[in-house]
RNA sequence: GGGCCCUUAGGGUAGUUUGGUUUUAUCCUCGGAGCUUUGGGAGCUUUGGACCCCGGUUCGAAUCCGGGAGGGCCCA
């Protein structure tokens, strides 16, 4: 290998340096380009936009079966319009942009980039709904919004600017509230299988709530330094918004009530939490299901003898293309074989099949996975063959990364068992007992480093086992902590 | 919120400590043109391309000082 080989490759081991082997995964298998003007809005290239693409098809998919409809709200929001609801407002602020004026003329009202939608939204909500018979309403909206981190920036995984969905529901019923967020809360875990990431599925403790929210469910995932990610976060608002917002109906009785409404979103984070879990020392492995390219055929060419590899190559592309399997042919001639296959293996393309004058003449052809390196004779014709082994590698991948989790769950049952895991710098989740007193929660993050209360697991009531992590009081609810990134 | 490090062609770097005819800035890679190649990052010829921004010190600044912006790391 060569000086230059070196620098075109991931030159830092994902055990050595996470942080910047994570970077030269993101750059160098053309997920983002960061070299723009500012800091935090970055531009996605075609590769990582296509990852977004595929994630929006899969979402769209369980929206329309909800009958969700997608819709578009204002990009800003009047400064009056967010302060309606207090706890909301307090929570976003401090990450707002503000418009405040126009050329040369200020602005009378501040106008703030959206950090979210709510209030906006439920602006209109409030003139759109008048009878149950309106009810429920579900919409959704792709989006961009601005929230203005101060300082750490990292592609994909925290930034100013970034795309996501946000959907956003009202109903009669606090029940059929609480059904739409189980309904979505499932959406979510139903991505995760074709993102081939590993959840828990928490309920946030109230001090982690979202801003203005009853209760939060997030699905929080382990990276592989230990650390947690969090994923789409669901939220039952109840009627904490409807009131300041004067969403009401007439319900069937004809009494005017508020309604209760929910929340919920997944953001273009999930990329780097695919490229985090599942990337190598070779760059991004990208699960089948969402790999927007899943087979690239690279032709061996020869001079004198292209033309039957071609017509091989482009033989198995109708074959692959005709069973739904995503394929392109890598027809560069200003480019070695050995570097395409470098290159797909950078942006982590699950196979690569080898077609020479050699595999011509015995009928046959190479398969490489992605994952494993392993390299499988294909027959002509066994198209199938190329199937089964994308489901081969979606699987491994779940099962790697369902391994990674619970492998990472360590159980505490009082405050000394606790102290001991700490001090012995494991990462993962901690499985222990809380007594249910805020004061604790925040002493252990502040004693530990950031070791937080993620929250306990949504709809599955936990026995508790012990005493809590920090007071060593009676403890009321099983909770999952970790350290979040 | 606190601390530390970094910024030289598209990418990676040398030079910065000790300011100067070694600086119209090194090497590799990269882009263009051409020829020869292609089973794990091919070779040759030719050509193109950079001192983050603003201000200061100085006869003279990539180099020293201040500020800003951008990038990164660690800690709360």
């Amino acid at each position: 290998m060569t000086q230059n080989a070196n620098d075109l490759g991931i030159t830092i081991k994902k055990e050595d340096n996470f942080s910047e082997w994570y970077l030269e995964v993101v750059r160098k298998g053309k997920f983002k380009d960061q070299r723009t003007p500012i800091k935090g809005l970055d531009v996605f290239m075609p590769w990582g936009y296509a990852l977004w693409e595929k994630i929006q098809e899969n979402i769209n998919l369980s929206l329309k079966k909800m009958d969700v409809k997608n819709m578009y709200f204002p990009l800003l929001i009047p400064e009056s319009l967010l302060k309606k609801e207090e706890e909301h407002f307090k929570g976003f602020t401090v990450e707002a942009a503000t418009v405040t004026e126009v050329g040369k003329t200020k602005l009378n009202e501040k106008l703030i980039i959206r950090p979210t939608s709510e209030t906006i939204m439920y602006h209109m909500f409030s003139q759109w709904i008048r009878s149950y018979r309106d009810l429920p309403l579900k919409i959704n909206q792709w989006c961009n919004v601005i929230r203005w981190e101060t300082k750490a920036t990292k592609p994909f995984i925290r930034d100013r600017e970034f795309l996501w969905q946000e959907g956003h529901t009202a109903h009669e019923t606090r029940e059929d509230a609480v059904e739409q967020v189980n309904n979505s809360v499932e959406m979510y875990s139903k991505l995760y299988e074709m993102l081939a990431l590993s959840a828990l599925e928490l309920q946030r403790t109230p001090a982690d709530t979202f801003a203005g929210a009853d209760y939060t469910v997030a699905l929080d995932t382990l990276v592989d330094d230990g650390k947690v990610f969090q994923g789409p976060g669901t939220h039952l608002l109840g009627q904490n918004f409807s009131k300041p917002f004067d969403v009401k109906f007439e319900n069937k009785n004809e009494k005017t009530e508020y309604v209760w409404q929910t929340s919920w979103g997944v953001s273009t984070r999930q990329i780097g939490g695919i490229l985090m879990q599942h990337g190598d020392n070779k760059g991004a492995v990208l699960p089948p299901q969402i790999a927007p390219i899943q087979v690239v055929i690279t032709p061996i060419i020869f001079k004198n003898k292209k033309e039957p590899v071609i017509k091989a190559s482009e033989k198995l592309l109708k074959q692959l293309e005709k069973i739904g399997i995503r394929t392109e042919i890598d027809q560069r001639e200003e480019y070695s074989s050995g570097f395409k296959f470098n290159e797909w293996e950078l942006k982590g393309v699950p196979i690569r099949i080898e077609i020479g004058p050699r595999d011509v003449e015995n009928s046959q052809t190479i398969a490489v996975r992605r994952d494993t390196g392993e390299k499988i004779t294909i027959k002509e014709n066994d198209s199938k063959h190329i199937e089964k082994i994308l489901d081969d590698i979606q699987n491994a991948l779940k099962t790697k990364a369902k391994n990674d989790l619970y492998d990472k769950i360590f159980n505490t049952k009082d405050k000394a068992e606790f102290d001991k895991i700490i001090k012995s710098k494991k990462g993962g989740f901690i499985r222990a007992n809380w007594c249910g007193n805020p004061v604790c929660e925040k002493k252990v993050k502040e004693d530990t480093n950031g070791v937080e209360i993620r929250g306990t697991l949504y709809n599955k009531k936990e026995k508790v086992f012990g005493t809590c992590l920090y007071c060593n009081k009676e403890a009321k609810e099983v909770v999952y902590l970790a350290k979040a990134y």
